[in-house]
DNA sequence: CTCCAGGGCAGCG
DNA sequence: CGCTGCCATGGA
């Protein structure tokens, strides 16, 4: 058990944020989370958490991937010295949401999943894909057995065309995606190092991600934050509060994170 | 029944 | 280039 204070951080609206599809609400303010083949449970009382690992896991997995790194209240202070009056309540309303630091791979399927999609049938989808190609975490069995996310060369090719797993017609660009991770077994941590427009460009190179998709999995998983995806809820809020143009400039290097408090405040 | 969901692709002009 | 129709699927 390791305890510690962090602000603006906010379990249930991470949670809810739409970017990450395996967290549980496994308690009264408490969730289960899932990442890098481990499950860790936290509780939140105010800004006192309960994490439910030792202080060695905290220091290597956990503190990076709840984004302990970023300077969370220059962000706040930066919105609250500006003008913008819709940002200020969007913040308001969700000045617990980080941008967590995912796992690389798992964000490319799953995003790949989202397009023209809704979060419920990501989540089910993704939960299939864990289920039948992950294998089981230690120490899961109380509020359901967790899986890893099933890395390439862990899902046989007949897991995509099986129509039950939900996938659509995005099931050949799964199909796709996981052949080129299992021949290109280098291509992630290359992503790693590039910039984020070369990132972009690579990402783009593949069957089923678009500008979209692509922007998810530089801001989620590799976490550049001034990737700013616009789906149909950005584009309509964008439209609506920002008919005139939105600051990107005054924003620059934070962008990514300014975009999440919007859609969840949308949402 | 239609419309929509954290879109992208191919086929046009 | 930009525009359009289509893609699979379940819920509203």
């Amino acid at each position: 058990m390791y305890k510690t204070k962090i602000d603006n951080l906010d379990l249930k609206q991470i949670a809810d944020s739409g970017q990450c599809f395996r967290w549980k609400n496994t308690g009264e303010n408490e969730y289960t989370v899932v990442a890098f083949d481990r499950a860790l449970r936290i509780k939140q009382d105010g800004n006192e958490f309960e994490l439910d690992c030792d202080e060695a896991d905290w220091n290597n997995i956990w503190k990076s991937y709840l984004d302990m790194d970023t300077d969370y209240a220059g962000i706040a202070k930066l919105i609250a010295d500006g003008d913008d009056a819709h940002l200020k309540e969007a913040y308001a309303y969700g000045s617990g949401v980080r941008i967590l630091r995912q796992d690389l791979w798992e964000m490319i399927v799953t995003f790949m999943i989202s397009q023209n999609n809704n979060i419920k049938r990501i989540t089910n989808s993704v939960d299939l894909l864990c289920r039948r190609c992950g294998h089981k975490i230690d120490g899961s069995a109380e509020g359901g057995e967790l899986y890893t996310f099933p890395k390439p060369l862990e899902v046989p090719d007949e897991v995509f065309d099986d129509r039950s797993m939900g996938f659509g017609y995005r099931a050949p660009y799964l199909k796709e995606i996981y052949g080129y991770g299992a021949n290109n077994p280098d291509w992630l941590d290359n992503l790693r190092k590039m910039s984020y427009d070369e990132a972009m460009e690579s990402l783009l190179t593949r069957k089923g991600i678009g500008k979209k998709v692509a922007n998810c999995i530089c801001l989620f998983g590799l976490h550049h934050v001034d990737a700013f995806p616009i789906d149909t809820h950005v584009k309509q809020l964008l439209d609506k509060y920002y008919s005139d143009g939105f600051d990107f400039e005054r924003y620059k290097g934070v962008a990514g994170i300014i975009q999440q408090y919007l859609f969840y405040f949308e949402l």
